[in-house]
DNA sequence: TTTCCACACGCAAACGTTTTCGTAAGGTTT
DNA sequence: AAACCTTACGAAAACGTTTGCGTGTGGAAA
């Protein structure tokens, strides 16, 4: 098992100095031709390869971005790194990416530790938890330290960064816009507590879409879900002999659930009852009836994400000092769970 | 914006030296209470954290892991990386993710440029493009420089190294059993061309559940589907007034299609057409029916391969030298999508 | 008063680079 | 032959750590 070979084994090898070396391999004129072609021959055998670590000390930068994310396991949090691999890719930045797994503690220790030379900044959607707690000292403290933060979907708006959103609220109009479009009255909605940034503001857009139709807002039309591992009963509960003719769900899986809540009782989507959810993902896209919904266009948001921040590693103190906040437009995709069969 | 704080500007500030600092910090018997608490205080206070990056260069390792997989919009790779993380977090590492989108190209450029200082091992699976090509330099490069891999799922049988997989013929023999023992007699397969190991597997598991029923194996039931997005086109075809009573399919998505496909041609599931998948994602829990499928117990994975990279990286070199292989056990999950409704 | 020993701390090397500057050898110009 | 300029290379510092070893200071023992 060979060792990685370095530039200094390469001069003792060769009987040169390190510096020679370095010179040669970078084609460097003050190094006579033939130590150059000497040098590269003899790198190019051993497969030599600067050690990135060395170069991220020296340089005090690791041309790497560092992307902390609540899950995992998530499509559309996937499909923003997509994006962000993208970009970081084209402009050589390299990703590292860590999941919160919506803890508090886990995105602190993540964020320190890539913090401490691992990542020149960052690109972060906040855990549940942080959003709880209102506690935001590591971000502030790694933009402190001289490191640039975007973030994206869960943010924070007391924290004073680049941002990457979509307008939460105006898509869930757009979103409820249609369904009354289509005729329906009596719309439900299945969103999520409070605290949950995006969940709120969904819900916010519903209500304005309602009161721009002057269709009156009910509470009783409302379900604020705790649990979503739970979600179908909690949906079935409330969807119990309620008179509805819509439901507007904040995400994917609410939006599956309720088509199956709806299905036992035994109304039809779209027929009876028209669907609609939020997030274009992999359920939307293949369930039977499948879901209209609005898009969030994930990949999209990682790359302007990626984009603002490697604007602000690399920009000058001008760019630096100013923040952006982007916002993505949602679009409607429209399917079959809200299509009237009679039209 | 202050800079980040090193020892040396502490050992400025304090007026001591940079060592006195370090041992000061590791409370080193050699310095004196005092200094030890003067130094202490003033690290809080500046939020001093030990930069990786000089620790990696000077301990040559970086306590770091790489991951390469072929997709990040994947349910399945990501309940791997959840694994992987599991494990890492507990053991002190990180975890550095990176897809090879399934190019060849960029998985080499990914391996290489981690390898190059920022990773003690990987953690691969690789890119359909790799299986195609059939070159595995990069992967037998890094191991020569002393970086352990674990390959998991897409493995490479020419390749010595330490590997996770699950038994993909005795899953899709379990999966076929099942239907047989269901009742089924006419079941056709939907596959991947043979050039993906797992694929490939799969149907050779597929035949041998029918040699052991005594079923005739017919070419006609076995579909090799090249292009994953126009699967629902190719099964419609094939299918086409085709006389079967079930599908075994070698994932999620063909599974839906096929269902899909069905329907449309007026064939119930589960009640004429039985159907199985493989790979317990959202899909499989979510559909209408939902499906009876084979889990691969993605997470699993991850934490034994995990454990066999770590298990190399701080090992002595009698660990060093031996590679395992490791089964993952396969499980029947069932679902509505092969429950004869009569039972 | 001299000798010795803790004690508390600093020096320097090392990890692998890059880059500035210095310099020896050789050739060219007057 | 003296002065100078190229050419081709090496030395050393710097990035931020850790750590073995050297050393100055003080007090105690002789």
């Amino acid at each position: 098992m060979k060792q990685k070979v370095t530039l200094k084994q390469i001069a003792k090898e060769l009987d040169v100095s390190i510096s020679t070396v370095s010179k040669a391999l970078k084609d460097s004129a003050e190094i006579s031709l033939d130590t150059r072609q000497k040098v590269k021959a003899f790198a190019k055998l051993y497969n030599y390869k600067p050690n990135n670590i060395a170069l991220s000390l020296k340089n005090r930068k690791t041309k790497t971005i560092g992307v902390i994310i609540p899950e995992i396991v998530h499509h559309f949090f996937t499909t923003v790194i997509g994006g962000v691999e993208k970009v970081a890719n084209e402009k050589g930045y390299n990703v590292i990416i860590c999941s919160s797994n919506n803890s508090f503690d886990k995105e602190v220790i993540n964020m320190e530790m890539l913090a401490s030379g691992s990542a020149d900044g960052f690109i972060l959607s906040v855990a549940k938890e942080t959003q709880l707690k209102k506690d935001y000292h590591h971000i502030e403290e790694t933009m402190n330290q001289g490191m640039p933060v975007v973030l994206f979907d869960r943010i924070i708006d007391e924290v004073v960064c680049d941002k990457v959103i979509i307008d939460d609220a105006k898509g869930a109009q757009t979103a409820t816009n249609h369904l009354l479009s289509i005729g329906c009255k009596k719309i439900a909605i299945l969103t999520t507590v409070d605290y949950i940034s995006v969940g709120k503001l969904r819900t916010n857009g519903y209500l304005r879409a309602l009161r721009a139709y002057d269709v009156p807002e009910k509470e009783e039309y409302i379900l604020k879900i705790e649990d979503i591992d739970n979600c179908e009963t909690e949906i079935s509960e409330f969807l119990k002999d309620k008179d509805i003719d819509a439901v507007f769900a904040v995400n994917e899986l609410f939006a599956v659930a309720a088509i199956k809540v709806l299905n036992k009782q035994g109304k039809k989507v779209p027929d009876d009852v028209a669907v609609i959810g939020f997030t274009d993902g992999i359920l939307s896209k293949h369930f039977i009836p499948s879901l209209t919904t609005i898009s969030q266009h994930g990949e999209d948001m990682g790359i302007r994400a990626a984009k603002l921040l490697i604007d602000k590693l690399e920009g000058d103190d001008e760019v630096i000092e100013e923040y952006r906040t982007v916002i993505i437009d949602t679009s409607l995709v429209q399917r079959q769970s809200t299509k009237k069969t009679k039209e």
